[in-house]
DNA sequence: GAGTCAATAAATATCGATATTTTGGAGGAT
DNA sequence: ATCCTCCAAAATATCGATATTTATTGACTC
């Protein structure tokens, strides 16, 4: 590895590094919603080589933040009010599913890392620190946590991404317009530990619902 | 591009061709599960060179049919009875969200897609021709073709392709042990035309569940 | 005889260079 | 002016070689 590139320990492979990297900066907007990505512009940007890069880009495009264009490299996934629909609406279907999976099995540890999560998501939003967004993210698949269905699980986790980066690009607005949703997530959180499925589902339903018609007014197509 | 591969014109890209090529070999249980990919041993095998294996390979990574192990290449996915449990259950939820969409948005062309889609699958089914793995996927496919929700169709077919790897691994089985599955189409199908949803859907999800517990007979884990 | 450890062998990850394709214009014809 | 055609310029896709990392083997200790 380049000893001039002060990798600070934490990124085993360069392409691994390039990877989160690129989907931060896909998903945060910094890397717009159509963009070309081009494989040299890239390549200094991550200082890399460029397979890492490509590599990168192959594995993105499975997460739906890029797409491959036959011949013609990459892009970033393009955006737009249907997609957002689907999202949204998807994210719905599988995390009420997930979390009544995750209740039915739920046992003490999960108990104590959710009360944990949500601790922490409170603290990080009084804060406004910008850990907000990695704790609301905790603490929504720590309530799915014990649904024991791998392959759901990722998807919730993909879903959950491609919706976050929805909520970046309608920036400015502090994301949730701070409404209820402390509220909102208190009211989830009691009903999970509650095991009350179809009250915790129909809470976290309302919740995805809520922030999505807030979101989806804000921009067109 | 090598002279000497005599490229029967299909593909466009090397790593498209590898990609395709190596989904083949693992749903059909060429490369078995778990099996380690090593880089030259494929080289050989799909004549190219390194690049497009890897990047086929991490493509092939977010269809869940290989795993990457940190800094030690690359394997077939592994299989296992909760692995195949969870996706009939994935495959339940999923489809039944997709055709209900899909048939609440049918027109004639659909029909008309799905009578096609249909007969080619009864036509091959007789002929016991290869072609029924593909027509069936087809069949099915055409049933949730209206949905109009892209996500939700590359899950559904990411799951499709999961389940049938099963399939091909429960070899010697020719599949489905001939029961009932024509009928059962047929009930699907006419349940389909007649925009019967309830119906359909259930219909479905019982020729899934069906076919599941078939399969899952088979092997142990 | 089992468990370390070092040296070697194998395999992966990454780079730099090259061959192919696509893109963007600059003439020239209609 | 508008549409082609053809030619650079740019970008992609792919190769071959190298640096790193992991796996293996066999001697050596306890």
């Amino acid at each position: 590895m380049n000893v001039l590139d002060f990798n600070d320990g934490k990124e085993t492979s360069a392409t691994q590094g390039a990877y989160l990297r690129l989907r931060e900066l896909i998903l945060t907007g910094q890397l717009k919603p159509g963009e070309k990505l081009k494989i040299e512009q890239l390549r200094g940007l991550l200082n890399t080589g460029a397979s890492p890069v490509r590599e990168a880009l192959s594995l993105l495009t499975s997460d739906m933040l890029v797409e491959r264009l036959d011949q013609r490299g990459f892009r970033a996934a393009p955006v737009s009010r249907s997609n957002f629909n689907e999202i949204l609406l998807l994210r719905c279907n599988m995390e009420e599913e997930a979390l009544r999976a995750s209740l039915a099995n739920a046992d003490a540890d999960w108990e104590e890392a959710l009360v944990l999560a949500h601790h922490r998501m409170q603290k990080a939003s009084k804060q406004r620190s910008s850990d907000f967004e990695l704790a609301h993210k905790a603490f929504h698949m720590a309530l799915l946590a014990k649904a024991d269905l791998p392959l759901l699980a990722r998807y919730c986790d993909q879903l959950y991404d491609l919706n976050i980066r929805y909520r970046f690009l309608a920036a400015g607005v502090s994301s949730y317009g701070e409404r209820s949703i402390e509220a909102e997530h208190q009211g989830i959180f009691e009903a999970a530990l509650e095991r009350n499925a179809d009250l915790a589902a129909l809470l976290l339903k309302d919740h995805y619902k809520r922030t999505g018609q807030y979101l989806g007014r804000q921009f067109e197509d």
